[in-house]
DNA sequence: TCATTTTAACTACATCTGTAGTAGCAATAT
DNA sequence: ATATTGCTACTACAGATGTAGTTAAAATGA
């Protein structure tokens, strides 16, 4: 399934996927530093993400709490894969190649990524 | 600044980017394959790349031509950058790694990525 | 010259997103 | 019991997008 998800709409389900659950007014509250926005206004986006089936949710007493129905990782990949299809006919390669050439990574970033390659190896021979 | 092409945009702006310049009928044609559109959709979304000055476009006898104002480069950076600032608070890094433990590349593409690394270390330190 | 074709401009409409107000029910306080 | 508060559902509205029809002007063919 591709997940497409907008700004603000990324940014409530970070914080379902860092609290693991929360009501509206909490997921609002930690909103708040970064976009002071009416209670409805988060209300209206869970909604909108549940019947997405992005976000489950269940009655606590009077309130509601949403989860998230799908994993960060599940939700990352499949926008980075988007990207990667749209932008690198489907090839991550390509990305890896831009990234490197274009991002003016410093040798020690470099040498960081080696280190993850082989590590990645690694781990890839063991299994 | 930053750059935002939903699937049809970036498709039309790809033509572009490969012909160089063409009309409105040329890029209908040449995404017929993909996508048959009417003609006239495909002149909306020209006409809205050219409010948003991402494609320039001037009068040829009795048709406009269009002309990318972006280079394809400078908006594979700017959507790229625009995820990774999205999922990985801009570190390109953290994208990286997420390419290499999530993608499975084989051994063969690691190897061709550390020479990537090695190629690009070498160019670095030339210059 | 009159009909036909080309082509761009304008209009249209559904869907999604960001944003929020209002209504109405349920719980709580006094 | 009544007023207030908390919270969801519904409504609203502007801007972007995908998609295309209609209009009108210009060019071309007969």
């Amino acid at each position: 399934m591709k997940i497409k998800l907008d700004d603000l709409q990324y940014r409530i389900m970070k914080i379902l996927w860092q609290e693991g659950e929360a009501s509206v007014a909490r997921v609002r509250d930690l909103l708040k530093s970064e976009r002071d926005l009416a209670i409805t206004t988060v209300g209206t986006v869970l909604t909108r993400l549940a019947k997405r089936n992005l976000v489950t949710h269940f009655k606590e007493g009077r309130q509601f709490i949403y989860k998230p129905a799908i994993s960060e990782k599940r939700a990352h990949s499949s926008m980075v894969q988007g990207l990667v299809n749209q932008l690198f006919k489907g090839d991550p390669g390509t990305l890896l190649n831009h990234l490197i050439t274009e991002n003016d990574f410093d040798e020690t970033e470099l040498d960081e990524l080696e280190r993850k390659i082989q590590a990645f190896k690694d781990s890839k021979g063991k299994s």
